[in-house]
DNA sequence: GTCAATGATTACGA
DNA sequence: TCGTAATCATTGAC
């Protein structure tokens, strides 16, 4: 109150303004030196006025016939409770009658014109400087993601591009229970996307009944005090970012959601899976038959990807996996060594008489191939010496010095 | 429910 | 970056 009697002390010697002067400050200041009795009297009206409380301010009624606010709209509707009875409120009727001969003052309009400029050039040029903020890049990439995610924007598939794209990242071929664990993400999507657009209607519901309310007090209040047109859209600026602090909680709880949600679905797609049983059996195969060096390049491996149906990460898991198990206990997998051994031999053999068969068809028992003819193909495949073959045509494998057992000979 | 098998992950070293 | 070794976590047979 202080301040504000300073600026109309200030002022004092303001009057005997024309009509035409009425808003314009400096035509104001022109008539410095003009008696002083109007701006005297006003000042001390103002001053009581100013006292009032705003729980007095909303409870009272405008004389109808009170003129519009000096900088506002003419409409009544924008008065918050303009148009109510001429002396609501319970006030004291000399009370009324000092307000209504404020308004009615010629001298208003200039004098709160004048406040307006140096309350503009004061208190609100400090506000100003934070007022043209750029746009949140947090807020940016919160909305990017709910884009994204199918939870902001149209609905259009409810986020199945999103649940792909996980599905995709997860690496693992879609299973039969892919389309069920689709479902459910795109389920408990559309629910998150519900959730967080019935929020965000509450808080733009909210926003735009407190922005109303509040514009209506201070149009109410611009009656009596300097609130210009311009500090009430700033008011009401000020209004949104608050609200817009609110909705970015509002989308980093969503966004957070959707992360939960997502990464669960991933985990979920990283359970286990067995290879099936061919794919097991493609890269034994290639495992044994390369067990000298049982580390297959980059080409390779994506070739038994490729034929296994599984990514090149996963075969090189598996072979990870296989080495370190051979070499822990080669005994165990002996048997298994053996059987692949002479089953490539077979089909290495079957190849080669296939070939002969048709280089000379009359060769005799091109139909019985025994198994020492495996083994000595088989050798030949494995870059075995024969002497490495026992007498069923089961190959002694040459094993890789890399996989040769640090303890436990006695497992050969 | 137990347990072996097995795919995946992690820490570490060359 | 790749391979090794240890370990975790899940599957599937019993």
């Amino acid at each position: 109150m202080d301040d504000q009697t300073r600026m109309l002390a200030g002022l004092a010697g303001l009057g005997g303004l024309s009509q035409g002067d009425v808003g314009d400050p400096d035509s104001v200041r022109k008539q410095l030196g003009q008696p002083q009795q109007d701006i005297g009297d006003i000042l001390q009206q103002i001053m009581a006025i100013t006292d009032e409380s705003l729980d007095e301010a909303q409870a009272r009624c405008w004389p109808e016939e009170s003129p519009a606010h000096w900088g506002g709209s003419d409409d009544p509707a924008e008065g918050g409770e303009a148009g109510g009875g001429t002396a609501g409120g319970g006030l004291p009727l000399n009370f009324q009658h000092r307000k209504h001969a404020l308004n009615c003052h010629r001298m208003k309009p200039a004098l709160f014109s004048v406040l307006c400029e140096i309350k503009e050039k004061t208190v609100l040029s400090i506000r100003g400087i934070q007022d043209e903020d750029p746009p949140d890049p947090q807020i940016m990439r919160l909305d990017n993601m709910l884009l994204a995610e199918g939870v902001s924007g149209p609905e259009k598939g409810g986020g199945s591009a999103a649940a792909a794209a996980a599905a995709a990242a997860a690496g693992g071929s879609p299973g039969a229970d892919g389309g069920v664990e689709h479902s459910d993400y795109r389920a408990k999507l559309a629910q998150i996307r519900q959730i967080y657009h019935s929020e965000l209607e509450k808080y733009e519901q909210a926003c735009s009944e407190f922005t109303n309310h509040v514009m209506n007090l201070l149009r109410e209040q611009s009656r009596t005090r300097p609130i210009s047109p311009k500090e009430i859209e700033r008011m009401v600026a000020i209004i949104h970012r608050k609200f817009s602090s609110i909705q970015m909680q509002l989308k980093q709880s969503t966004c957070e959601a959707v992360m939960i949600l997502r990464s669960r679905f991933l985990d979920a797609r990283r359970k286990r899976r067995n290879f099936n049983k061919q794919a097991t059996e493609v890269l034994n195969e290639y495992f044994y038959s390369h067990l000298s060096n049982p580390y297959p390049s980059e080409e390779a491996k994506e070739e038994l990807a490729k034929k296994c149906a599984i990514t090149v990460s996963q075969v090189s898991n598996w072979f990870g996996n296989k080495r370190i198990r051979y070499k822990k206990n080669i005994g165990k997998f002996q048997e298994e060594a053996n059987l692949y051994a002479v089953k490539t031999a077979v089909d290495a053999a079957s190849v080669s008489a296939q070939a002969s068969q048709a280089n000379s068809p009359a060769t005799p028992n091109s139909g019985s191939y025994s198994l020492s003819h495996a083994g000595d193909a088989a050798a030949a495949y494995l870059g075995l010496h024969p002497s490495n073959l026992n007498g069923d045509g089961e190959a002694v494998l040459n094993i890789a010095p890399s996989l040769q057992p640090q303890v436990g000979t006695e497992d050969l």
